[in-house]
DNA sequence: CCAGACGTTGTT
DNA sequence: GTCTGG
DNA sequence: CCAGACGTTGTT
DNA sequence: GTCTGG
């Protein structure tokens, strides 16, 4: 679940739905219907310092912080966690300590039954309103050049009442 | 997640 | 970092 | 003990 | 088939 999702709310409205306390000053598109994994997207966490929310953009895909490459990744997927194996492994310390909130609208889920016609369904809230996944976050040092590289994953679960197959208004 | 590329030599 | 397999 | 992995989805 | 970029 959750491999590509959609966003319509701009950084204001984010910002009072989720009680965002310090919006970082980076441009973001009021909308977004293809986030990709791999794109930089906006994330909400806790401050190091003062632990108020913060609204920032981290990258889609977590390397954890005891990667040694990033070759290390190759063949593996990231971008989301099963709620049933956060606590062990490359997740535990983001669990323990980076959580975040993903500011959403909706998501995709792709049919494979015929493998030639691929189709996409949405799903968002009954109500329509903004939704936050459960996220982790991390930071990773690359060894090669000193920078740093801070990303996210989104926590999935079993399907469940909340979500609904999108209505989509017609404009 | 999907879509699209996936190579080399040697030239400007 | 932490867990598993050997 | 060390070495090496550490993931997800969805399909058969 | 498998990897990369978005």
């Amino acid at each position: 679940m959750c491999g590509r999702y959609f966003r319509r709310s701009d950084k204001q409205k984010i910002a009072e739905a989720f009680h965002v306390k310090q919006v970082v000053d980076f441009p973001l598109p009021p909308w977004d219907y293809n986030v990709a994994p791999q794109t930089m997207q906006p994330i909400i966490r806790a401050n190091r310092d003062t632990g108020e929310r913060e609204l920032v953009q981290l990258r889609w895909g977590l390397v954890p912080f005891s990667t040694k490459s990033l070759a290390d990744l190759k063949g593996k997927s990231t971008i989301n966690a099963r709620a049933e194996t956060i606590t062990r492994g490359w997740w535990a310390q983001p669990f323990k300590k980076r959580r975040c909130l993903v500011p959403a609208s909706g998501f995709y889920e792709w049919t494979h039954d015929d493998p030639k016609n691929k189709r996409p369904f949405a799903f968002d809230l009954a109500n329509g309103k903004p939704m936050g996944f459960a996220g982790l976050w991390d930071a990773w040092k690359n060894p090669t050049d000193g920078s740093w590289l801070q990303t996210y994953t989104i926590i999935t679960t079993d399907a469940n009442e909340l979500m609904t197959i999108v209505k989509w208004n017609k404009a």
